[in-house]
DNA sequence: AACGATTTTGAAATCGATTTCATTATAGAA
DNA sequence: TTCTATAATGAAATCGATTTCAAAATCGTT
């Protein structure tokens, strides 16, 4: 391996020249010429390793998600990485499976590791995980959740599945069931199913509540079936994730439902093959390359001091309405 | 910053001596003691960029993607990542958009920050590429692609269409056109579109050959809208990826096709919309989180040197018919 | 020509670990 | 008890960069 006192013995100058070539620093025309061409000539690239060792920091900032092979992960990551790369950070990605322990791991790995900063995504909150946290050495931002006292970007989960709830109530659906997920999600669970039986008690009504194993159209599909089989009778069902929702509708087409004459169906996420089911899907768009690019903005500034003395940043993102055939 | 140093002069021990406790070497109780008391008090955790500075490894290993937020690219990575969080190695990601200097630039870059291996996923190939991969100071595994001499794990993309193709045929297709996108990727541009055009051959027929503007549904959508204009006797598409497929599905049925009764449709893939649309789209599952698995599985060999001396090792993936209702 | 101000320069210290090596302590064998 | 083999120990070198600091060279003024 190359290293920087070669270069300086190549060029007869002395490491110290050397640095002041790469980082800035007074040094005469010549000698530049000279360690240019030895480097040019040897192809040689700093050690990240000694560099971060010296400096004390590593463009890298780290991100921990749940798992990545998910519509709404990936493309949250591909949001974070965007405004990442431009500012010549590279991600460091760890994935928890939902685990707490895991997720610890890789906030004390990424520490070690000396990254700028870290961004978790969709995670749960337990009072070890708060201190974890607070304690963190580096800046810290949160995605898809708002625990208060952490900086974080998330969306409007309550107004969207509010919202789509009205939608229902106004399109004169009476018996009304409600798809869920683990309320351990703050976000996709608890707030989606607070929204949806608010609006419903606003108007005076009440729903079933179903709870889906997970967030896989499958489960949509079996809880379709037990909605066949007990509330024969309903008329409309809000679900929490666009997945449950195609899993629901084909379990009611299955079953000989008219769509939506029958039921009227809603979910939420806006995934791409809302538009290529009979009927179409109507759901909430929700912002997740935005989410991704938000935290890292406010990363940066965090990472960059430039967030010193202000008051704590927590964005709520929009969502859209997708009215479609299914409503 | 707690260091090694700190914890020596707590436990009153030499810093060789917190090595040793670290790492494994000959050490009396008595001191083991101290020193672990004194971690567990200040909670000190190694300076990773020391350790590797000193030792030169790093237990990290790149993943080069042109996109994240891809279905098949985050299976991949989730399999990359399922083996390589096993054997305690994190994955430094690195995204292209497909530009040649933006990968070479991660190369380098995963070089410079020593880590142990690095993946890179449906590259497509340039003599300056080959030389950067060949001189590559760590293991390197290609995924999605196979260009010869480098280590590699693929799809049979071209036994997938193949079949495909001669099951359209089997149906008593025989109009036929071929949607594929840009051939610059030799797997799902060039390999597939091959395997079509041969098969159609060893039939006696032609196709007509339309060129997709990328891998969305969108394109999908609009070359079957060339087709309805151009091509309005056609009896069979055969698409490279099934994004595309829904796209030309979408067309058709909005132009009043009866589907698959006036034209048979198939895409490769398996997404996991598939099996909603209407009518449900024949594909060929690829094995994504395998191919991650093995890519990781075949690095961890090269990395731990048990791959000395073997013949290089290039791996095919296979591949499912799915017939569904759409052929 | 002489002076102070500014630029250029390289020796040496430093970051925080690991590893070598020579030395001392301990154990077991004769 | 004496000697050899083994275990335990810490001082010092090392990894490859950056940074400090004092000395040397250059510059512009008077």
């Amino acid at each position: 391996m190359i290293t920087l006192k070669d270069i300086a013995q190549m060029a007869d100058v002395s490491p110290s020249a050397v640095s002041r070539y790469l980082n800035g620093g007074s040094l005469s025309e010549e000698k530049s010429q000279r360690i240019r061409d030895a480097i040019a000539q040897t192809g040689y690239r700093p050690n990240q390793a000694a560099q971060t060792l010296r400096t004390g920091t590593l463009k890298q900032v780290g991100v921990i998600v749940p798992k990545i092979n998910s519509n709404s992960v990936s493309n949250v990551v591909a949001g974070i990485n965007s405004v990442m790369a431009a500012n010549g950070y590279s991600l460091l990605l760890g994935t928890t499976a939902g685990q707490d322990e895991k997720e610890l791991h890789f906030l004390n790995l990424m520490q070690d590791n000396q990254v700028s900063g870290i961004i978790v995504m969709g995670t749960t909150m337990t009072p070890i995980k708060k201190d974890a946290f607070k304690s963190c050495r580096v800046p810290l931002v949160i995605t898809g959740q708002n625990f208060g006292e952490i900086c974080c970007v998330h969306h409007d989960d309550y107004g969207a599945m509010q919202a789509l709830t009205e939608a229902m109530i106004a399109r004169g659906r009476r018996k009304i069931v409600y798809v869920g997920v683990d309320e351990k999600d703050a976000a996709t669970g608890l707030s989606r199913r607070k929204a949806a039986f608010d609006a419903l008690r606003q108007a005076d009504l009440d729903a079933v509540y179903l709870l889906a194993q997970d967030y896989e159209v499958e489960s949509g599909y079996q809880c379709a079936q037990q909605i066949l089989a007990l509330y024969p009778d309903t008329d409309g069902i809000l679900c929490a994730t666009d997945k449950l929702a195609h899993g629901v509708m084909k379990a009611l087409k299955e079953a000989g439902k008219h769509l939506p004459e029958d039921v009227s169906i809603c979910g939420v996420g806006d995934d791409w093959p809302d538009q290529l089911t009979t009927p179409t899907l109507t759901t909430a768009r929700l912002y997740h390359e935005q989410c991704g690019e938000d935290a890292a903005s406010i990363l940066l500034q965090m990472i960059e001091g430039k967030a010193e003395g202000q008051p704590l940043r927590q964005i709520k993102l929009g969502y859209t309405i997708l009215r479609r055939e299914s409503l």
